[in-house]
DNA sequence: GCTTTACAAAATCGCGATCGTTGTCTTACA
DNA sequence: TGTAAGACAACGATCGCGATTTTGTAAAGC
């Protein structure tokens, strides 16, 4: 299978970027980041604290990476949910939401930085310089939007995109009742938006 | 009844209050808050430090009694934007939030937490130890929008309240473009749920 | 290309000592 | 009654200092 688009050292390099990754999300179970160190993290892996060091660079260069990692593990499943909705704009928006909420309850990442102190800057990763995970879930989001409505202007639906970001952000911080309560109203809030993007005659 | 004015003692006490909650503001301006200590606090309103504890308890019930206090502030600004606006509702949404978003350009707590790296815990009073900000800031938000929307239902308007918030927050700490920018993005997306919360026919 | 070993720079920790601050109390005053 | 002022213990920063750990880089070996 030497013919399939990735090469093998691409392949080996990626096996190894989330080997490492995962390693990591595995420690953040029950200590959190500043109590973990590359050693460790390496050794977790199984490869040398030189190889961790080749790939990331730094100590902070890998919590970004982790935190793109974790970010495009949820979006995943977020973009499963949204095809899975059928395309209907109440229901698109408050799967997408409730599954987002509920995967954050138990990621590793998210529940070390809501128990925790803060005694990291890790909250600031996802606030006052969250610009990049945001882009990126904006973005990712927005294809997998504008995918399911290909007849609405791109430009709302990314408009649509990176205020969900925002609210669902918001609303893992600082839970608004359940998941589902919150996804319910939500979805409430921003139905007559997409349904207008989309066209819909709301009779 | 007590009385329809305040007694003389209230009036002192909110008068020594709010003395004593600007002075901070003003102190604000060149420091951060951890740099700020409780002499400096009283000498600058013109009391003695026993005042002050017997007034806000403590170092951190004073810096919550604050941020109430300048929550207090802010709303009321906004909410003679949305006085302001005249009913209708793209308009609304529009102004209080860019209201909202200049004022916080210029609002000594929020540059003190945004520019400086939290080393004060002050970053997690606004997200994810929250609450009692969002809860009375939505309140009175929802009060200045049911005010004006009478015919609308008051679980929409709280909805609208509520999100529009969480919203709002979200912008002033991570920017995304200008006040300008921001507020017509967000009144682009909200207006079609107002509009149907207001029964406004869409032709 | 990964591992091992080595190494300098930087961060961390333990541990007193010190100092400033917090928070409380008591007394004096209007 | 409520504020000012002084004194006070408790607590938390801060510092010095050595010891240790960790980070980040480099070399040599497989």
């Amino acid at each position: 299978m030497a013919s399939a688009r990735p090469t093998y050292q691409s392949a080996a390099k990626q096996l190894l970027r989330t080997s490492l990754l995962e390693s990591a999300r595995q420690l953040l179970r029950d200590r959190s980041w500043p109590e973990i160190t590359m050693s460790q993290l390496a050794s977790a892996a199984g490869v040398s604290r030189q190889t961790l060091y080749n790939e990331f660079g730094s100590r902070t260069g890998f919590v970004q990476a982790y935190v793109l990692y974790d970010a495009d593990r949820i979006l995943t499943v977020v973009e499963e949910a949204i095809a899975s909705a059928g395309g209907d704009p109440a229901a698109t928006i408050d799967i997408a939401f409730r599954r987002f909420l509920e995967i954050m309850e138990v990621d590793p990442l998210a529940v070390s930085v809501l128990s925790g102190t803060d005694e990291d800057g890790l909250l600031a990763l996802v606030t006052t310089r969250g610009g990049p995970v945001l882009a990126y879930a904006a973005h990712r989001l927005g294809e997998a939007i504008g995918a399911m409505w290909p007849q609405a202007a791109t430009e709302d639906v990314a408009l649509l995109a990176r205020e969900l970001v925002r609210l669902a952000l918001s609303h893992a911080m600082l839970p608004g009742g359940s998941p589902d309560e919150a996804a319910a109203r939500i979805a409430a809030l921003l139905t007559p938006f997409a349904e207008r993007a989309l066209g819909v005659d709301p009779s």
